[in-house]
DNA sequence: TGCATTCTTTCAATCGATTTCAATAAAAAT
DNA sequence: ATTTTTATTGAAATCGATTGAAAGAATGCA
């Protein structure tokens, strides 16, 4: 049974005193063959484990039924999310998918980028890493009209076919909440302000502030990386704030859950000394305590949306070059760390 | 710019007025050709935008470069880190993975196996799902020779290749722990015990009581599946019991922070009430409080000797058939969910 | 100088499916 | 009965890279 020759449609053809094209042509459900013909065919090759060669397929028709998906990091439930979006519509299509990540390293999404070119993926899907700077390493895409389509972590050119969530919104809501539980000294804590996510929810901070009367100060602003460390560090800064702020809009659930912690252990009540509103509606949300107040990030709606305008395009169906912006609907969910217990003292 | 025609070694060929042939020769550092030779295609081909067409390769080559990896589930940290593991050592070996999974049915990963087959991959690296009974429908790969490694979860009748854990072992030393800490009635929050992960770990349970000469209860043992449901419930079962226990050994970091959250909710002490460790070392566990005592589970470790592996075995170094259990060293990680802060009062 | 040896390069076949064009057979129309 | 359509099928070229065998060029040696 070992590694014997493969059944190509040659041999199904011999065996059947037919010719290959004939073979060809029922296997794909061409109208002109013949229904016995075509009968006898698929018969035969049921009995058989003929399986078509998709190399031979491909370097005649010069499609390779194939998208790369490029992201910034596996390790995160969002992005899980996204992919399993992207898995349901591409599988339903017939197409594959395949996987890199940066590691949020520029240096390796481009070399990402230039292997899925390689491997000639039929269009991508990509969200940028921490530091991408431009998007030169996806010119041969855009030379050869190969489609690709950014989404969460986009670049902000307008020229490009994005699917986002209104984050600037998301960040006015969430300050809004805070702002209406009473908090008028509001920290938020985010990443690096290059990347559109980060600066339109920092935009959206700031504009609820404003709209309120309420002061923006440089050091309510603390930036880091998105790690445990960042987080922790986070926490120790406001600590140290004096007066101590009274609450905070955190731009990843993870962080949040870090930075909770970490107050909590120093002996700060939440949200009574200080109300937090995180942002992606992780799982880890619901089973810290309290649980998180987080704006809901629909992962796995906008990995559907994302490849099902890619894929209607490959299909010569809709146009991604009409369509600039998809925005996601999204939304704040409340729970218990944003919500204050005992009334506030007035100033 | 637009999809303009690709260039081939032929166009090359042509343009520099040597053969298809020696281009081909030059791409690959074949030896048989001048070195001037060589630097003259080099340079040409550093200034076109040339790109080999891997499927005019492949079928030469009958390899594809791409190994499957099929899981069970995609939204879960463990699965992830093995991901992650997996992509670093193909990606550093210039294969592809094309990444199916199952959603925990017997069916779609039958559908997979399937597709994976069909798209030739070069070898395989599968976990198991939920309802898997056998392995019927992976023989298409035993049949053709593919090499097929299991991790994880995987079938015990041990004619497999398999990395995994000692499954066993990490049971017998969580419930040890718990006996240490003063335990006398241990409940044990699982999944299907037809899967290997679950049933040795329940056995390693059953072995340290049965070693510490307390008895088994049939009621101590609650099975579920591995959703925030199964868990929820899991805690009533648990708050329903009388006496109630005073320690528990769930197979799952999330299940065991659901858990948590809903007896804390009902006013149960962690750990003086009940001590609890989970499985998995999930980044959830160090976030809520107290922090869980739980068995690493070195996922990208898996996913690195998995792939490893694999890939030796598909270059001819190393032979799979000969290696039949591959064990990755875990161990207990103590936190505060399972070290009692009070004395315990003797029976 | 003549012949053997080593280096390079080319020729041509191959991998397997697809598709254009032509050929044949069968059915329909005159 | 003959011509015109229509339905099926087949032959052969094509996609682009690879490779064994053969030819050609360059070098060494007597």
């Amino acid at each position: 049974m070992k590694k014997g020759k493969e059944t190509t449609i040659y041999d199904i053809a011999r065996q059947l005193n037919i010719s290959a094209s004939t073979v060809s042509r029922a296997l794909q459900d061409h109208p002109g063959v013949n229904k016995k013909t075509k009968k006898m065919i698929d018969d035969f090759v049921a009995q058989t484990s003929f399986r078509t060669n998709p190399f031979a397929s491909n370097l005649r028709n010069k499609q390779t039924k194939t998208i790369g998906v490029l992201v910034h990091e596996l390790n995160s439930n969002f992005i899980t999310s996204v992919l399993a979006g992207i898995e349901k519509v591409t599988a339903s299509e017939g197409f594959d998918i395949i996987i890199a990540h940066s590691s949020e390293s520029g240096t390796r999404e481009a070399a990402n980028v230039k292997n899925l070119f390689n491997k000639r993926v039929d269009g991508l899907i990509a969200s940028l890493s921490f530091d991408t700077s431009n998007l030169e390493h996806f010119q041969p895409f855009f030379d050869r009209g190969v489609p690709v389509l950014f989404f969460d972590r986009v670049e902000q050119d307008g020229h490009k076919t994005v699917v986002v969530i209104d984050n600037a919104k998301c960040g006015y809501i969430a300050t809004q909440h805070l702002i209406e539980q009473g908090c008028k000294r509001i920290v938020h804590v985010t990443s690096s302000l290059n990347r559109n996510v980060y600066s339109q929810r920092y935009k959206g901070y700031r504009d609820a502030l404003f709209d309120n009367g309420l002061a923006f100060e440089e050091d309510l602003l603390i930036v880091g990386d998105l790690t445990r460390k960042a987080g922790a560090e986070a926490a120790l800064k406001i600590l140290n704030m004096s007066p101590m702020p009274d609450g905070a809009f955190i731009t990843n659930d993870f962080m949040a859950a870090v930075c909770m912690r970490a107050l909590r252990e120093k002996g700060v009540a939440i949200p009574n000394d200080i109300a937090i509103v995180g942002f992606n509606n992780d799982a880890i949300g619901e089973l810290i305590e309290p649980a998180l107040t987080t704006i809901n990030y629909p992962g796995e709606d906008m990995g559907e949306i994302a490849a099902r305008n890619l894929i209607n395009h490959i299909k010569g169906i809709g146009n991604l070059e009409q369509t600039n912006t998809i925005i996601v609907r999204s939304g704040l969910v409340v729970r218990g760390s944003s919500v204050r217990t005992t009334p506030q003292t007035p100033d």
